[in-house]
DNA sequence: AATGAATGAGGATTCATTCAT
DNA sequence: GATGAATGAATCCTCATTCAT
């Protein structure tokens, strides 16, 4: 089985790993070994290509971060009007994967990580700084005071993600989370 | 002065232990040892009282919520316009030792315990329905839709908290994040 | 079976524990859980009384040094002439315990151990620096050289040690080694 | 330029960098892969050609072995009278890269490893054998005890090499340590 | 009531070794 | 000949939990 360029194929399949085993068990208290099998290789692989646990958990990190800001950014890039960019924001947060089960339970168990590991912090702050920054960006046009709303969606956009990873179970409803936050923007913006 | 009431004592230092650890740590990754020490009693009493570490986290859950809402009845209890009332919900939010860094930590970490245990999800419904439906109560009288104004008051103010526990440092700012809820309550009612 | 004051036995078991199976194994690489076993206790306690391995190495280490300078003292006290203090210094290093087969193997592999761990290079370079002066101090009223002549009667015993732990088998034979010593010291001493 | 030679030039190099892997690092506890990232070649190659670390390790000490061998032969080959034979002797063993710290300290690890390993037991012992043989050979013109005073000058040899293993620091002093042992062996010859 | 003593189970991590290419 | 890929086996260490006193 041997083959160049197996590297990158083995790191995607285990950063997948780490994300859906977090979510489907709903807690950072997963072994690398489970990960690993899940991955189909050994957990001495894993710790071949990350290093450690923690660098393994930060690669998933980084992947949902990439992934969320590649479909935002595609979805910018379709928008030409400010009200349009303001929705673009929103959509890409419950957009794609963004909202599946595992992922916004991976997502809550990171925030939790964050407060311990300085690195997972630091991505996050980024990530929660460029949300805010987009959003204030678009609505400068639309409102008296585009900080505060912005912050404030953005707060809410975190609660959404929030309730939803304990809702009373039933299917993900991103056009309901959506609609909320722009029945709020619409309430704010001329 | 009665030996009798020594085990009440011991279970409080042991549930307040565990919130504190837990929030300073910022992670539900604490021993029981770590607690029991904080607490000043060896971890076998730990266990002695409360049966295993998922029952004393689950006690602590209890503590948190029940403080809270011990101060959501007293406010409430004071208040006699809707308005008033309203103010006096999320003012409970962010008062007294709710707000305080370890104490949010700590819930931010139940959210996530909430996943795994159906226990601790249990708890966690019965207060946010708890809260959502006390909002309702107080905005019939005051706007069109008081459930979906409910609802995303609630996602706000558990954005709120989110955003709090990792937040760039700085001291926890309660009247902000009442005034922000309370900006966007006054936008939507009249 | 738990009794207060089990804490000093059990200590005292590991640390025979460590020597013996060190020796009987001729290397650093015995696993916690074979002292463990060795002890008759769980590889858990170990560490629950000493740390880590390493800890656990040097306690072992000291051991063997406090033995060592016990013995020494004991002789030292005994002996009223120099020449009697010099054959008692030498003696001590092939008495009791010291020229035990495991005792004299574990010893070689602290040495080696001293190359990588500071704490073991000091606990090693003061017994080094004490047997040094100790014979330096009785060879004094004897030659002219005394601080020479200890050097090269230190490096003498040394050597004989090292020499022993790699011997064709047979008994140990403390009365030759402390016999080619004191024949060196006679030939160089009045 | 014959691609054949390739493999001794490798397995040269692998055995230097075990050599000096073992020594910078101070203990046998090296990993195949620092030897071979040392030598510049995978690890999978130092298996190919030697086998098993073990087989790896014993090659080095032969090396050191040989290299000493050569080193006191040319030696002994110029002296012509049996107190040349002697300082030739004792000078072959501090000289050239034998006394290199990191030669000295591997030396010091393969004693411990000889107490495992009946293969490298066997080459210390032809080591030992031969020098004492040596020695008395050498010694039998100059006095009445030869192989007494071989052995203990052998002993303190080696001594002097423990002791320089551990040495508080400090470059080598090779001509130090051959004093010492002509100081001693003048004493006891005419 | 309270604890020191003790451990079984489990997890991250390391590493020699193998193998297909 | 040479290596990247992969792993099984081991080892240190942690921790919740139990129990005799």
């Amino acid at each position: 089985m041997p083959k160049i360029g197996m590297m990158a194929l083995r790191k995607d399949a285990l950063v997948n790993a780490t994300i859906s085993e977090i979510g489907r068990q709903g807690s950072l208290d997963v072994t690398v070994s489970q990960i690993a099998r899940s991955a189909g290789v050994s957990s001495a692989l894993a710790h071949h290509y990350f290093g450690s646990k923690d660098d393994l958990f930060l690669a998933a990190m980084r992947s949902i971060l990439s992934e969320f800001g590649k479909g935002a950014r595609e979805r910018l890039a379709k928008s030409e009007t400010p009200a349009a960019r303001l929705r673009a924001i929103v959509e890409a947060n419950f957009a794609g994967t963004n909202f599946r089960p595992d992922v916004v339970s991976a997502w809550m168990n990171f925030y939790v990580m964050a407060q311990k590991s300085p690195a997972a912090q630091r991505l996050l702050r980024i990530y929660q700084r460029r949300i805010v920054s987009n959003l204030t960006h678009a609505l400068r046009p639309l409102c008296q005071n585009p900080e505060g709303v912005a912050l404030t969606a953005a707060a809410l956009i975190d609660g959404l993600y929030i309730r939803h990873a304990v809702a009373e179970a039933g299917p993900p409803d991103p056009q309901a989370a959506i609609a909320r936050v722009m029945t709020y923007l619409d309430g704010v913006t001329q």
